[in-house]
DNA sequence: ATTACATTCCAAGAAACTTTAGAATGTGCG
DNA sequence: CGCACATTCTAAAGTTTCTTGGAATGTAAT
């Protein structure tokens, strides 16, 4: 019967793409790529993987046409292939939050006090840090800031922190972000912040979250 | 490093949804339960695999938490565990349609003359069937119907149709859909009602995409 | 042309997933 | 109770995926 085979080739066609997000590396060079194009080199330092495993995971998540990849003199340099990527895997991600306990319970465990934004919430810190009452720093490296970044936002990469504290008001609260939930970065930019004394939170949103809230991303 | 340890651990959560959607029979079985809920002998059935089969599927779904069960007397009832796992279907789907030429070759294959609905389609179309310009029917089985349908849509399942003709008007046009975009029992319907005679068409939609619009559904 | 470097290709063992068959569990019914 | 039925569990074979090491490709610089 026609119906029943050609109606299986579709669904084995779907499964393409759930096979690419199938696996923990993928996903998370997914996350990273969320944030900006990147050379095959920087996406396995930072998911802390081999050069040629990340390479072959590439290839998986090409084939299944999640990501193209352009040449550009010596480096190859891996994009997300459209906007429609970035919110698979935020619906992937809201999927597992909130369906899988093992998930949240992870995510406290990480972060000491995880500050989930509101559409509120969202709002008033945007109108806050347009008026100047609170500083917002991205701490991502400084690429990932230039490719996109919150609104008001200034660049203030982690590893810089500490070396240009003067820069940052003693009497305003800070707030901190990176790439996301799952990044630490803004976590440890708060640490460090407090230590030293200045008012600090962090806020887990990052630039794929806000923008999927249909807010303004600045570039 | 504690850091990269625990990052591992949220990507591992996320990939085990990744993992579920990786197969295309449990994409099968994803599409059925967004129809509504189902015995487990109805989803093997439906999807043509074997029970024991669509058992240990099940059994994955189940543990990503996309699914859950139910006892009722003999039987196990399975449902979605939430709105937000049609959505994922959808979303999957949608990417593969954007980005895979294989599934667009294979969907145009499938069906003679796929009619994709735009937005404005969609409200013309619920503006003539109020006023009865349009006879809308659903061709899937009845249960299905009953769990939510197309507003205005009668019930009229494919195996149903050929002793039911006399209840369609001659002179109307008459819509069918179906289950959604890799359901063929519309197309089946069309090819038969216009062997006899009726001016038929089929839409690609069916209740979830309908209902993932923000168009209303009744039940 | 040669060298350096980023990336991919190839091959192979380990690990995970899929599928089928047979046994086992749990429920309702006479 | 004991039978019929829906479903799940267990085991085993076949298939696919993951990962790593070494070779190969392609580009830029000397």
């Amino acid at each position: 019967m026609k119906t029943r085979k050609s109606n299986d080739l579709l669904f084995e066609q779907v499964a393409r793409v759930g096979k690419a997000v199938a696996s923990p590396k993928r996903l998370e060079l997914l996350d990273l790529l969320s944030q900006g194009e990147k050379t095959v080199e920087t996406l396995a330092s930072d998911s802390a993987i081999d050069v040629k495993l990340a390479s072959a995971h590439l290839k998986v998540l090409k084939e299944a046409r999640l990501v193209e990849a352009r040449r550009e003199g010596r480096f190859i340099i891996y994009r997300l292939s459209g906007s429609d990527i970035v919110s698979l895997w935020l619906n992937l991600r809201s999927v597992a939050e909130k369906h899988l306990a093992e998930l949240r319970v992870a995510l406290d465990l990480m972060s000491s006090a995880p500050e989930r934004l509101t559409a509120e919430s969202r709002a008033s810190l945007l109108e806050k840090a347009r008026q100047g009452e609170v500083i917002v720093i991205d701490v991502r490296p400084e690429v990932e800031y230039l490719a996109g970044h919150l609104p008001y936002a200034r660049s203030m990469p982690l590893s810089e922190i500490e070396r240009r504290l003067a820069e940052l008001p003693a009497d305003k609260e800070i707030v901190a972000y990176c790439r996301g939930p799952f990044c630490l970065m803004s976590e440890e930019a708060v640490g460090l912040l407090r230590e030293k004394g200045f008012r600090a939170r962090k806020i887990t949103d990052g630039v794929p979250e806000w923008a999927a809230e249909g807010l303004p991303i600045e570039a």
